[in-house]
DNA sequence: TTGACATATTCCCATATGGGAATATAAATT
DNA sequence: AATTTATATTCCCATATGGGAATATGTCAA
């Protein structure tokens, strides 16, 4: 088996860097593919293919305004992202804990003054 | 160009299902590749493949234990995926917001009793 | 030293990829 | 209708992949 489809999850569409600069422009609201394309210097077939996947996702959502196609960042798309890595946020806690454990007793052993 | 490279970061490693669940098990605390091998019912070089990745790109930490490699995850690889996705939260507070408001719009307009 | 146990690496292969180039589709303008 | 503008799709290809199988490395026990 090959690595699974960028289409197959979020975790997968968002590896690709490209696709996390395209949503990093989509934050700030709704752009056009053209702006994407001048902003990010992409060739504009590029920049239409990783806007395909993002939409597979469920990552951006579109809509149609005369010729252009607007699209924007659908946040529920991202949230399980940010729920999973939640999940391990009390090891980084944990680590600033001992960091600051480690200060205190450094200042108990060496008082200053 | 292909795609990048599983070891080029954090994203790209954790794009995997089976190197997610192995985070997600090693996230209750240090485990061998023996436990992992078990719990996940994976092959042994698999489980050491993936490993592999996480290790090249800071997910995890080893050390020995006699005959066994004890993993553990490491919170400092994970923290940038969720300052990443922090960054877009705003976006599912405001569909919250919205749905929050549509329901009291409705219960304006049909008051209970 | 020999053998058993624990883990890591190598080789093979089908598969999905991202970019480039070319082309197709669609809507506005003349 | 013909042209221009905006976006999407298709074709090609070098490349990295994950799993399976086999093997290598490293450590403990007798």
């Amino acid at each position: 088996m090959a690595r699974a489809a960028t289409t197959s999850d979020a975790f997968n569409a968002v590896a690709e860097p490209r696709r996390r600069e395209i949503l990093d422009h989509l934050a700030s609201g709704e752009r056009s593919v053209n702006d994407l394309v001048i902003r990010l210097r992409l060739e504009q077939p590029s920049v239409s293919k990783h806007l395909r996947v993002l939409r597979d996702v469920g990552l951006v959502r579109v809509r149609r305004h005369g010729r252009q196609m607007l699209y924007q960042a659908n946040g529920e798309g991202i949230r399980p992202l940010h729920e999973w890595t939640k999940t391990f946020e009390r090891l980084w806690a944990h680590q600033l804990t001992r960091i600051k454990e480690r200060a205190e007793e450094k200042a108990r052993e060496s008082p200053p003054g």
